[in-house]
RNA sequence: GGGAUCUUAGCUCAGCUGGGAGAGCAUCUGCCUUACAAGCAGAGGGUCACAGGUUCGAGCCCUGUAGGUCCCACCA
């Protein structure tokens, strides 16, 4: 029946070939099924430039794990896959590639240069799906998207025209942040922040009537060249008279007002600021609040321009030296202090940005946020962990208008078109368009929209809107989105004001948020550390099952982990536990019949393992849907291992081999049915070793499909359970003394049970078999005294009997009122906990009454017990 | 400056709505027992950061303190 099992599981020759067998049978494919219902996860889609990293390897594993575990519940589970154009990431490298063929983008134009790009997505764009592939991804191909394609851009577009006939999208001169080795505008959160080590340079800037000097401090002095004033605050006494008047420019000699805002803080420094509303944001508001003129001194790759023949061409830190030498001559640098601030830099390449005044597109927010708040305060999205939400209403409440477009070729083109006679402006769909009222053809802004203009719309821009297609009324709006804390700001909140804005609807209602992988030290993996550790590799060596159950063990939702090799062996290793269990059971099967088992002919043993199982697949579950996914895989791990690897087949192990043994059959259709439906449980995390064993171990196509283990109410033995417990106990006692006494592995021993309950006696004759081999005994006596016993006979004391083995000359008496009396001890403490709070007339009454009569129960037990201790050690004297 | 989060066994971390402290790795002792030495059996190891408070009862809830990490913020 099965084909004979390697004896350790080698994940190499399994995993491509099970994928493959996926894929081209279509498991992966979600219809609109209206008798089915739906559950959706559009995959974040990785840039088109990017390799498989351990961040991906957590977001799609979390991802799969959910839209397999709904798949076998029986939804129609659609993981809906793409890639991200990545405009500056993916322009930077072709220019890259270009320049080493000494070709710039300019030379050969923007047409040509697109075509460039395409070739290069052709290429390399499909890479990191094949990746996603490696790690058991059940995405659905058939649909995978593009940011870029045709479907996206039409979206695009309809979201541009919408947003900008709605007065949400305007076009302004502002100061922006600019990247002056990327040459484009980047928004607000392309920014981030870096502590420098920098100085502070003291200026004087003297009067114009001769009447002294104004002194201040900079951290940027190369921008004094388009300084237009200089600020006080106007509560501060110590500049009063000076507001007004007007100082003289260090080196151009312009002369510049004294103005008084309150953006000035009297507090730092002299309480004085220089003015440079081309450079500095802050600046620009007060230049606009006081109508300065504002005037710009860099160039866009960041020197300084021609109008200042001393230092035109130099860059800004060039400059920055030159200036000051110059300024230290006219006797206006005061002195030098060393200082640190905080200095913004561009994301992707970490250029310090340089504030610059040019027209650009934005969104107005204040709109747009306010629904995007009250959908998560409402719940119709919820963030897991909960406390994520705090971080979105902070960055939505302070949210400043969105700056969308980039002076890059690659990426969405803005549909906005200029007349070159009149200045007219068109918003349109259009892909040409003539000027309305000089009826010239107009020029096509351009610019391109920012990457994340394109994702915000992902959710439904993939099912098909602006077309009301029966995907978008049938899995939208999504289920979950999983993603890192670390792009809540670029793309979480994009997706929910977009979504409420042009659906109506939240674009999904669970948020569930992971955290970091990080090194074994904790430090972040990346490419200038070296110390990233690539999936593919960890799947290379140990099976991407193995790189699965690291990712998600040992982990609460939102937290960092690290990553080291010996977790993954530990999943390693764990794989390879249930394949041996596997090939064991599979051994046994194909030697009998397990056919035609009724559930009343189980064992108690059965019974137990079965009645285990069905409270596992109810916990598993509820856990699942909570998004602990962690817990829920603990939970299966030590089930399979412990309860049954460690106990149940052991426990079975002799009806096995007995060929007489009545029971036979309901051990091996309970081993079949255990194992099959722990697979099962298992397989959304260990989707390739839960297969292939699967198709060895049944007549199904394929676990994939299976349905999902439900709790059963005829496979709950509650007596049973009680029954085994018992035994486990008494097997744990017996081996413990057998340790403790020294007793050699192989020397077996007669074991008497002592109880005098009739209950107890018959579950122990009942479960006979089980004890023998798992305690190493000759032969187990059960009685309701202790006749024949001999009186220096080991006890073991567990709850409701006593177990005696008679040891004979391995006894070392000493050794054993020792352990007799740690046991004592132990009671002791145990009793005096519970006397106490069941003498607490508060706990009775304010208590659970359940908990009440547990903590009873304890009592009586521990009370039971502590009575045979002590009759032991008095006998013993 | 504001906010979030963490502090639990030697290490890395779980611990769900408060009811006798857990896992993996590491350590120590036995075992090549006919699925598995990537294994089996046994053992040691924690005043759950600190100080208060609420409660019959706190690792868990509240307040404060200390230290770490991260995010946000226009202090020139």
């Amino acid at each position: 029946m099965s084909k004979e099992l390697s004896k350790t599981y080698d994940p190499k020759d399994i995993e491509e070939r099970l994928y493959k067998n996926w894929e081209e049978k279509g498991y992966f494919h979600a219809e609109v099924d209206r008798s089915k219902k739906p559950f959706t996860i559009v995959m974040p889609p990785p840039n088109i430039t990017g390799q498989l990293h351990m961040g991906h390897a957590l977001d799609n594993t979390l991802q799969d794990i959910l839209t397999r575990f709904k798949r076998m519940q029986g939804y129609s589970a659609l993981w809906l896959p793409g890639t991200d154009h990545a405009s500056i990431a993916t322009e930077a490298k072709v220019v890259e590639k270009l320049a080493k063929e000494g070709i710039s983008k300019d030379d050969i134009g923007r047409e040509k240069f697109l075509e460039q790009v395409w070739d290069w997505k052709h290429e390399y764009g499909g890479r990191i799906v094949k990746q996603l592939r490696k790690l058991g991804s059940s995405a659905d191909w058939e649909r995978e998207r593009f940011t870029m394609d045709e479907g996206c851009n039409e979206a695009v577009k309809e979201v541009f025209v919408n947003l900008y006939n709605k007065k949400l999208i305007y076009r302004g001169e502002r100061i922006i942040n600019w990247c002056p080795h990327c040459l484009t505008s980047i928004s607000d959160a392309e920014v981030e922040y870096e502590d420098q080590a920098g100085h502070f340079w003291h200026l004087r800037y003297p009067l114009s009537d001769g009447s002294g000097y104004i002194q201040m401090a900079t951290t940027r002095p190369e921008t004094m060249l388009g300084d237009t004033a200089v600020a006080v605050n106007p509560n501060d006494d110590r500049y009063k008279d000076m507001v007004g008047k007007t100082v003289i420019l260090p080196i151009v000699h312009r002369e510049i007002p004294i103005v008084a805002d309150d953006y000035v803080d009297m507090e730092f420094g002299t309480g004085v600021v220089k003015i440079t509303p081309a450079h500095d944001p802050n600046d620009f508001e007060v230049g606009l609040r006081h109508k300065l003129p504002v005037i710009n001194v860099l160039t866009e790759d960041a020197k300084i321009v021609d109008d200042y023949p001393e230092f035109a061409g130099m860059d800004r830190y060039e400059a920055r030296k030159a200036i000051v030498e110059a300024l230290d001559k006219e006797g206006a640098l005061v002195k030098i202090e060393d200082y640190s601030h905080n200095v913004g830099t561009c994301y992707r390449c970490h250029t310090t940005v340089e504030p610059r005044v040019s027209k650009q597109w934005f969104v107005a927010m204040e709109e747009l946020a306010k629904p995007a708040i009250e959908a998560v305060k409402n719940g119709k999205t919820k963030f897991v962990p909960e406390h994520f939400d705090k971080t979105y209403y902070h960055w939505l409440e302070n949210i400043k208008d969105w700056c969308i477009s980039r002076q890059l070729w690659w990426g969405h083109r803005i549909p906005a078109f200029y007349c070159d006679d009149c200045g007219e402006l068109v918003v349109t769909k259009e892909n040409s368009c003539k000027c309305p009222k000089c009826g010239k053809e107009m020029r096509q802004d351009p610019d391109t929209l920012d990457t994340w203009f394109s994702s915000a719309l992902w959710p439904f821009s993939t099912l098909g809107w602006p077309e009301k297609t029966e995907e978008l009324d049938y899995f939208y709006p999504t289920n979950v989105l999983v993603t890192g804390y670390d792009i809540i700001f670029f793309w979480v909140i994009r997706m929910m004001f977009s979504g409420l804005e042009h659906t109506g609807e939240v674009p999904f209602n669970t948020v569930l948020i992971h955290g970091l992988v990080r090194d074994s030290q904790g430090r972040k993996m990346s490419k200038s550390l070296g110390n990233g550790i690539d999936p593919l590799e960890v799947i290379d060596k140990y099976g991407a099952d193995a790189l699965r159950l690291t990712l998600v063990t040992g982990n609460a939702p939102g937290n960092d982990m690290r990553f080291y090799w010996e977790r993954v062996e530990a999943s390693r290793n764990f794989a390879n536990k249930i394949w041996n269990a596997s090939r064991f059971i599979l051994m046994n099967l194909d030697k009998a019949d397990s056919s035609n088992v009724e559930l009343s002919d189980l064992a108690p043993a059965d019974k137990w393992i079965l009645s285990k199982l069905n409270t596992l697949a109810k916990d598993v579950t509820e856990n699942m849907e909570n998004y602990d996914l962690g817990v829920a895989v603990q939970k299966i791990y030590d089930f399979i291992w412990e309860e049954f690897c460690d106990w149940y087949i052991e426990m079975v192990k002799p009806r096995l081999w007995n060929d007489e043994d009545t029971t036979k059959a309901a051990a091996l259709w309970t081993l079949r049915t255990v194992l099959t439906e722990s697979l099962k449980l298992l397989h959304p995390y260990m989707p390739f070793i839960t297969e292939e064993i699967f198709l060895n171990l049944t007549d199904e196509e394929t676990i994939m499909l299976s349905k999902w283990p439900e709790y059963k109410a005829e496979w709950n033995f509650p007596e049973a359970e009680t029954a085994i417990d018992h035994c486990k106990d008494l097997v744990k006692g017996v081996r413990n003394v057998r340790t403790q006494m020294d007793v050699p592995p192989s020397r077996k021993a007669k074991l008497y049970v002592v109880s005098e309950d009739g209950a107890i006696r018959d579950d122990l004759e009942a479960n006979k078999d089980v004890y023998i081999n798992l305690a190493s005994a000759s032969e187990i006596l059960v009685q309701a005294d202790k006749s024949g016993i001999s009186e220096d006979a080991v006890s073991v004391v567990i709850p409701g009997a006593v177990a005696y083995l008679p040891l004979e000359d391995l006894v070392d008496f000493e050794k054993e009122k020792e352990r007799l009396n740690k046991e004592k001890d132990k009671l002791t403490k145990e009793l005096a906990r519970s006397r106490g709070m069941l003498s607490n007339e508060k706990f009775l009454a304010n208590a659970k009454p359940e908990k009440v009569e547990e903590e009873k129960a304890k009592l009586a037990k521990y009370e039971q017990m502590m009575a045979q201790v002590e009759e032991r050690l008095a006998s013993m004297k």
